[in-house]
DNA sequence: TTTATTGACTTTCTTTGACCTTAATTATAT
DNA sequence: ATATAATTAAGGTCAAAGAAAGTCAATAAA
């Protein structure tokens, strides 16, 4: 099944590019059009739109409370600088390294085929082994990239 | 008789059959159907549907997760497959890999693009062997993979 | 001896709910 | 009319429960 977290996203993303991205929503209205607890908003807000997403999100509560959500562009050749200089460190997890292939996608900066074939280079599973035998490890990566290679093009 | 395995080896490339290579099963329920233990899934999964057999498997956890399994083009019998399934052995120095780009560009498999970003993904700059820490090491290759990129950019 | 099977334990991701904080509005006392 | 108190209307936090899949080692079977 589809998670919810992941339909809520869809919504959120659809609304974002109606309103060429810039978002005022009410917490409690989106919880309750998808009728569920409103901090799984938050879930959503906390996985899914982070800064590193590429979103900025500021919001208020009382009365007239909202949450805003502002997609950011940002210009490539800058975003992948900050990347590359200060944005990973001296380790990266999958999970975090497919969050910044899926905002590269989303911003246009790279295409899916590039984005799926990087992936494949960087997977646990590519890498795997640790067996400190270069070639070794190289030899996973490189066949894993045939892989998404082949499988590219059986989807067209 | 035939081993569970090898029945639920048989059942999964019947699903793969009906629809067309690519298939997202639930680990549980298939386990359930054969009324094994769900390892028992993943047993059968690294022995018999891996790269070299020529399938691609990703899944997620959690709620709503899922086993998403794609057979590869295996009628094609191609270049790239051939050098999937024999071509490279279990390791692969950086100089064949260097030739095996060049003879993917040269026969139209890939751009050059391509070979450029799976080129910064294998080289022994990227995957240097500092420790045997995964993330380290994906960390680098990920890294090398970006500075491509903006290469890729100044170069056009 | 290799290949299969099983199950206990782990990790990851999602959903829910109880409780907390902040802001606006309304009621009350001066 | 004004200051203060109470109420209501938001959103925030966090931890527990639930829902998957993954790992690994012990055993069993071939």
């Amino acid at each position: 099944m589809a998670r919810l977290s992941d339909i809520i996203e869809e919504f959120i993303k659809t609304l974002l590019k109606e309103s060429e991205g810039e978002l005022e929503l009410q917490r409690n209205d989106l919880a309750s059009y998808f009728d569920c607890a409103p901090s799984q908003i938050n879930y959503v807000l906390a996985t899914r739109f982070t800064l590193n997403h590429g979103y900025y999100i500021e919001s208020r509560r009382g009365g007239g409370g909202y949450i805003r959500i502002v997609r950011l562009d940002t210009d490539k050749d800058d975003y992948l600088f900050y990347l590359l200089k200060e944005g990973i460190g001296k380790e990266l997890s999958e999970q975090e390294a497919v969050k910044h292939l899926q905002r590269m996608v989303e911003q246009g900066f790279i295409s899916k085929r590039d984005a799926y074939i990087i992936n494949s280079a960087i997977s646990d599973k590519a890498i795997a082994i640790p067996s400190t035998l270069k070639d070794g490890i190289r030899a996973r990566i490189f066949k894993s990239i045939l892989a998404a290679l082949l499988s590219l093009d059986e989807k067209k």
